[in-house]
Parts: structure tokens; sequence; C-alpha cells
DNA sequence: GTCTATACTGTGATAGAC
DNA sequence: GTCTATCACAGTATAGAC
């Protein structure tokens, strides 16, 4: 691996673990045992490094971040995967949601991109729910559709940084939890035929 | 006001429109228009002002989060209420939940004490459910209270958080959006003809 | 109680040799 | 590409005069 390459790896496990703000470019450089001169020659300061982290997780986000099929019945499975796949992808860029306000304040232009990955966000989750009512598997108005999609995806955003406060810092890297807990705020709103799977789902989480 | 309780009303409006770790302690003493020597006279070190700022918090918190009565029927009215001022507290104090993992950490016992706070909270929830199940105006079942009482307890803890990020930091001190996506949480439990009550706020809010 | 002056520390970042 | 040396600066905190 190039030296750049370690960089950003290394940095994405320190911020992940410390978080972003109790990193220092020295510490970056002890971890790999290089000279923080040297980390000043492949990155121009810290944000640029911290940047190109956000870049490396918006790119994947938006690949997970597509809006289900049309042509095929959507499922609570699809649900429960597309859950799954965005928790991972948040785990492993953890350090993003820790403190949302000043890191999106650090970069410019980052505010921007952050809240247009909300907004799709809200968007699938959205689509996921109209999908659901089509084909009768979940029943809700207009209106129910909206704030829900809007609690999901707020629950999305902020459970894993819940969680660590929850247990007090200590990383415990079982996703299973908030999966759960985002696809409660779905279960009411099911047909009652369909609640099958939440069951099994809630056997293994509660 | 004395010098120590003026440190203290400074600090909190600075912390809660910079964000505690953008706040120095030269910027508190410069918008008091005192040295800086001053503030460390009345306060050892910047921790010993948000540790009294947390008790504060805490003090309060604790007079919002009480048991509902067990001798009067529990209405959607109460919900609201208790809803809209716990969103008022945590307005007036939110820097804590700006960047919870590392404000916790930075003084001692205060997760531990944060967490007991949101423990109070998930009880008090679930209490309200029940008295709501209790009189009819609510269905659910006991793992369904359970997950509801948590996914509606973290909405609290982050929704403002959630809307300032939205908003790109813009403050919006209209705490009423966030108390009826709280709500709304409830919503499909509720008895068909206790709804009126929740679209009588959604007209308000959507 | 309040001020001025100052020490100390950690961090971000650069210059120039190899 | 990498290192050593070093700077500049900001933030915390203290000492001592008034």
């Amino acid at each position: 691996m190039k030296t750049r390459e370690r960089i950003l790896v290394t940095s994405l496990e320190l911020f992940n673990e410390f978080g972003e703000p109790n990193v220092t470019t020295i510490h970056i450089a002890d971890e790999m045992d290089i000279s923080p001169g040297n980390l000043y020659y492949h990155f121009r300061n810290k944000n640029e490094i911290i940047y190109e982290l956000y870049q490396q997780f918006e790119k994947r986000m938006n690949e997970i971040l597509v809006p289900p099929p049309e042509d095929r019945q959507i499922t609570m499975e699809d649900h429960w995967l597309f859950v799954h796949l965005l928790f991972e992808h948040i785990w492993e860029y953890r350090f993003i949601y820790r403190n949302l306000p000043d890191l999106l304040a650090s970069v410019d232009k980052l505010a921007t991109h952050f809240n247009r990955i909300l907004d799709k966000k809200e968007r699938v989750n959205k689509a996921i729910c109209e999908g659901l009512i089509a084909n009768g598997t979940m029943i809700a108005t207009v209106d129910e559709v909206n704030s829900l999609s809007q609690n999901i995806t707020m629950t999305m955003t902020y459970w894993l940084n819940y969680e660590n406060v929850r247990n007090k810092g200590k990383h415990t890297e079982d996703l299973g939890k908030g999966v759960y807990q985002v696809m409660s705020l779905l279960t009411p709103y099911l047909e009652p035929t369909h609640r099958a799977f939440m069951q099994d789902l809630s056997k293994k989480y509660l």
C-alpha cells in the first residue's frame, strides 16, 4: 500500500476510535511510523484528509442509496438488507456522525453534500414504504409515510451514536439491535399477516 | 448578578451558539469584559464551568422527568405537554447534545449521570404508554412498548441536533416540529377514535 | 475581586537536507 | 519520498500587583 493510502486508512481507524478532534496529525504519523513532515507531503492539511475520507464515504453511500426496483415486489427482507448495508457503512465511517455540526462546518461544502445524502436517504425510505403499501404489506396515509420516513432517516443517522452513549463509549460492533430498532418504526403499519418477519427478528434482538 | 453567575450565563450562551469546543475561556472573558485571570479566580478550569452547567441541566431535567400521576387518566394532551417541556429544556442546554461522546468523556462521572437521565426518560415514556394503554387510548404489546419507548427516548435526544444539521446550522427556535415528530411515533398505536389530537397537531406542523 | 503579564503546552504547518 | 528541525499560534492556566 502506498503511503498516501496508508495515511487515509490509519486516519479513518483513529478518527473512528477516538473522534476526529482528538486525533492530531502527529498521532497519525506516529501510528504509521512516519514523520509528520512526510504526512504533510501527501496532504496539504488535516482537513484534506477528512475531506477525502468523506468522499469515500459518500461514493459508497450513493451506491447503497438506490431506489428499490419498480419491476419487482418489495419485501421486508429487502428492507432488512437495505438497513443492514446502510448501518454497516455508517459504522465504517462513524467518526463523521460523532459531531456532525462541527465536522460539516470544518470543510467547505460538506454540509450541503451531507444534506443531499440525507435527502436521498429520506426518498429511498419513502419509496420503500410506498412499495410496501402498493403490494399490501403495509397500510399508511400519505402524512404517515412522510413523518415515518423522516423518523427512519433520523434514527438511521443517530442510532449508532446513541448506542455508543448508552454503552459509555465501549464499542460493540453489533449492528443488529439498531437494524431492529429502525425496522420497529415500520412494524405498526404492517398488515397483520406480514408481521411474522419482525417477530423472528425480535427473538434475535430483544 | 455576581460575576460567578455571569460567567455561567455567558458560557451557556456561547456554548449553545458555537459549540463548547469552539469557545475558549478567553472568548467567555472577552464577551463579559473581564480578564481571563478573573475568570480563573472563580473557576479552577473550563471543565468546572461545564460541570456546573451540566448540574443545572440535570436538576431541572429531574423535575421534568416525573412519572405521570397514577390517580388520573393520562391523555394525549399530557403527553404533548411533557414532550414540549422536555424539548424546551434540551434547547436551553443544547450544547450538551452537540457532541455527547466527547462532552461526557471530558468530565468524570458525567457519562454515568447522563445515562441515568436517559434511563429515567425511557421509564417515563414507558409509563406514559402504559397509562394510555390502561385507559384504552392506545393499543400495543409489551415488546412494542419497549422498542417504542427506546425510539421515543432516542428521538427526544437527537431531534434538535438533527434539525440543526438539516438547517445547516441556522438556529430555528421552533420546537413544534420536533414535538410533532416524537408524538408521531406513537400515532399508529392510538385507538382510531383518539387520533383527532394528532390530526390537529399535523395541521400546525406539516 | 480584578487586573496584567507571562509561562506552558499541544497542534498545525513549513523549510530544507538527504 | 522521507526525515529533522523548527516556527507560529492558540488555548489553558498561574503569579503577583492593585
